[in-house]
RNA sequence: GGCGGUGUAGCUCAGUUGGUUAGAGCAGCGGAAUCAUAAUCCGCGUGUCCGGGGUUCAAGUCCCUGCACCGCCA
């Protein structure tokens, strides 16, 4: 059985995130990963909320909580809007877990013992009143170059002028606005990732199947960009996976935590970890889909991020894996995505402009978005999203054409035969054309889901229910019905059949849809068609079904209109 | 300022290694049908493929250049 490990780019703890995060990595990976359950792989899918760094305890502070108990809530947050995406994640995992404290402490511990760890001291602000060190970008003062009174300590964003702390007039902590800093020495570890760019090279070189987009990135940052530039790996936070190496303490450097890009990847695996320990099961169990000496040798490893993302996971987690001298499974092939747009311009956190996950699953089901957002998905450039757009495709695709073929078809059925499969007699030359038309256009679905093309799977499955309508309009059982009810019987068999066909293929798009479809033709399950003859003669005559709740409502104008004003402004 | 991306029908987008009259969906117009969520099906596109040069027998597709928009980085 092919074996199948896949993970989504991890989202941060701070806040629920908008629709242009969703497609940029969660919903297409789910996508994939009920496509290859489908398709009878062994698959683990994994995702994980990314919790240490300064947002994190800023924004636990900002509610009055102790960051642990901020991050467990707002783990619990994105888990249930996961859950309400049908996000089928094996394991919602929380890089602050026990396994990704054991597991970061001991690659580090392994960089170490191969050499590829430095300690370095550096110059950094210390905020007296804060107790703490401020991270470049939390020290605000008065910009030496534009006078701007809110620049950072990292760069002014009324000049764009790129700042180094000690620049800034009149220096103050962005957390507690005290004045009263110092610039003191730490001690810090770096990762001496410059040391592998050979061997990181001669791997992404290897990876001629990969998209453009990923290794020219990836080269890029390689060769002449800073991305291969030895990065410091701690921080002076109390939040985060203490400084250890591997089980043992690390003189010197107590009371330092890792910083957060290092931990984060780690995650993926650690994650494995979690996964097992929930479901019972032993070391050995997570092992084998990540050592490639502990059974892994057979998984492909499928990633799927933002194109922001691309330098970490091409260099920089790779450089860990590789660096650590164990056989640790890399990426197989990794899908990256463009960004989707909102309305002309872009999706904002911290404007709240756009629609973020728990506002749209408020207004309409999950299949809807996920239907338009993977139909639209940002593969080649960015994406634009609208509401006309957005309403559109939502009522064409899914009320009109998919919908309403299963309403026409069950109804139909129950008004001239009763509510079980018609019996009829044989398929002639139209059956046999629809067959043969949809065995192609099914071949050529899978094509695109192989190859991750996510729009063009998206448009042929479209093809596949249009089919249907064509069919049924050229047979037209209703007119057949009165001069041979015979044959209108064994039309509207194979109309109904089409329906079970539809919900298999279209699961991994609209899951819930899927469900109802294969409900009311009173089945558990839809196995993958791979012959679509067998598929379209499973329903045999006298089966039972029901005829189905409408299975998409339209959007209306009303509606488009009310929700296009309420989320182009700020969110409360 | 550097790097990268994008710019194709009213809208959202496809266009493989350059090769016949540049495509799809939506919207629009016309028609058929009336089983169905006023749904469906069929037919209909004279588009400076951003502008300007160039290479070639042949360019949306390659090269140069200009413009516009968008990112990333200094």
């Amino acid at each position: 059985m092919p074996r199948t490990l896949i993970t989504s780019a991890i989202p941060y703890i701070n806040g629920i995130k908008h629709l242009g995060n969703l497609i940029g990595s969660q919903l297409p990976a789910d996508l994939y990963a009920r496509y290859r359950r489908a398709q009878g792989d062994e698959v683990l899918f994994l995702c994980a909320t990314d919790e240490h760094g300064t947002p994190a305890e800023l924004a636990a502070a900002k509610a009055g909580e102790p960051v642990a108990d901020y991050c467990a809530r707002m783990w619990a947050v994105q888990k249930d809007l996961a859950d309400g995406f049908r996000l089928s994640f094996d394991h919602f995992g929380r890089s602050s877990s026990p396994q990704n404290h054991a597991l970061t402490q001991h690659f580090a511990g392994r960089l170490d013992a191969n050499g590829y760890i430095e300690e370095r001291t550096e110059r950094q602000v210390y905020s007296r009143a804060d107790g703490r060190f401020l991270p470049d970008r939390y020290v605000e003062g008065t910009c030496p170059n534009c006078g701007y009174d809110r620049a950072r300590g990292d760069q002014c964003e009324n000049c764009t002028k790129q700042l180094d702390p000690t620049d800034l007039i009149d220096p103050r902590s962005a957390i507690s606005g005290s004045t009263d800093l110092q610039v003191r020495d730490t001690k810090h570890l770096h990762l001496l990732q410059s040391k592998l760019r050979g061997e990181l090279g001669d791997w992404i070189d290897a990876q001629d199947q990969w998209p453009v987009l990923t290794t020219s990135i990836a080269k890029k940052w390689l060769h002449d960009g800073d991305g291969l530039q030895d990065r410091g790996i701690t921080r002076d936070l109390d939040w985060g996976i203490p400084v250890r190496r591997g089980p043992d303490p690390w003189p010197g450097m107590e009371g330092k935590v890792f910083y957060v890009w290092f931990d984060a990847p780690i995650e993926y695996i650690a994650c494995a970890g979690e996964w097992a320990e929930a479901n019972g099961l032993g070391e050995a169990n997570w092992r084998r889909w990540w050592r490639t000496d502990e059974g892994a040798d057979d998984v492909r490893y499928v990633q799927f991020m933002g194109k922001d993302n691309v330098p970490f996971h091409t260099l920089s987690f790779p450089a860990t894996l590789i660096g650590s001298g164990e056989p640790w499974k890399r990426v197989d092939y990794l899908k990256s995505f463009n960004y989707l747009n909102y309305d002309g311009g872009q999706f904002s956190t911290s404007q709240g402009r756009g629609v973020f996950m728990d506002q749209a699953l408020s207004i309409l089901p999950a299949d809807y978005w996920r239907w338009w957002l993977l139909s639209h998905c940002p593969e080649s450039g960015d994406a634009e999203f609208t509401w006309d757009g957005f309403q559109a495709g939502v009522n064409k695709d899914l009320a009109d054409v998919l919908g309403n073929f299963v309403s026409r078809v069950t109804k139909f059925c129950r008004a001239k035969f009763g509510e079980s499969v018609p019996e009829g007699g044989e398929w002639g030359d139209a059956e046999r054309a629809l067959v043969d038309r949809l065995q192609g256009a099914t071949a050529a679905y899978v094509r695109h889901m192989d190859a991750i093309e996510i729009r063009k799977a998206a448009a042929e499955l479209r093809a596949i229910w249009v089919a249907g309508n064509e069919y049924l309009q050229a047979a037209a059982p209703w007119t057949t019905f009165k001069t041979d009810p015979q044959a209108a019987a064994m039309q509207i068999r194979l109309a109904l059949n089409l329906v079970p066909f539809y919900a298999a293929l279209s699961a991994p798009f609209v899951p819930d849809a899927a469900r109802a479809m294969a409900g009311a033709m009173r089945l558990d399950a839809t196995p993958w068609p791979d012959d679509v003859a067998g598929a379209l003669t499973a329903l045999p005559p006298g089966h039972a079904f029901d005829v189905p709740d409408v299975l998409f409502a339209k959007i209306t104008d009303d509606q488009r209109a009310e929700w296009q004003d309420r989320f182009a402004g700020t969110r409360s």
